[in-house]
DNA sequence: TTGCTATACCTCGAACCTCGATGTATACCT
DNA sequence: AGGTATACATCGAGGTTCGAGGTATAGCAA
């Protein structure tokens, strides 16, 4: 019981994703959701209970705008990248790197910390 | 206030490289803290209070196997991976391996997600 | 008309993890 | 005597993801 279908190593990386994604252009909740499964290959799959609570957050932080929209009779929130989202975008993602480098750095080779403390 | 220090991207990842520094060699957990800093170059530092309780879960997983020794006066508990843990490792860089793949797929370029939904 | 699926939004609580503070104790150097 | 480094340990705060649940429209088939 009890298991956990995702290994983590997931901390933060939906907002990035979301950023990344809405900086190539506009897109809505459900849609983004499609997204992210299709350009990961289903690797990353984030649940709505993820990625809406994001949505309102960023947008209230400023780093997106919506726009609501009614096509079919569906109401769909399109959301868009602000000028400040893409500077948040570039740290998220100069961090994402600075870590991912570290993490493969310790898991492939380079030892270096042998004889750390006596 | 409230500056968060570190930003996030980092679940999961203490236990992955206390398991791979452990695999090379076995350690005591404060000798662990700063091979931790020395191979990544300060990039991960993490604190007493995240370390100790990863060590103490993974060896009443069964993954690490713990003796006690002293060193002038001074005791230390001296960790070593056991087979389960070197099986748990695997599946852990397999894992990262793969979201990191898919996170870097999404930030440089292969978009494909491009007409997801219509 | 009824039912099912897909679309489309939203919210909540449970579970998990990291972080910083705090506490104990010994060794060494000034 | 006091400060620093070594060495272990625990706790609560804070933040995040996940799964379940809720609402509503559109389209198709039986």
């Amino acid at each position: 019981m009890t298991k956990k279908p995702n290994p983590d190593y997931l901390n933060g990386v939906p907002e990035l994703v979301v950023l990344q994604l809405l900086s190539r252009r506009p897109m809505y909740g459900y849609q983004l959701l499609r997204a992210i499964e299709k350009s990961t290959g289903n690797v990353l799959e984030f649940g709505e209970g993820c990625i809406y609570p994001i949505l309102h957050r960023l947008e209230h932080e400023g780093h997106l705008a919506s726009r609501r929209e009614i096509v079919g009779g569906r109401s769909r929130v399109v959301y868009r990248i602000t000028a400040a989202g893409r500077k948040r975008l570039h740290g998220r993602a100069a961090a994402w790197q600075s870590i991912s480098a570290a993490v493969n750095q310790v898991l492939h080779g380079a030892d270096d910390g042998k004889s750390a403390v006596a």
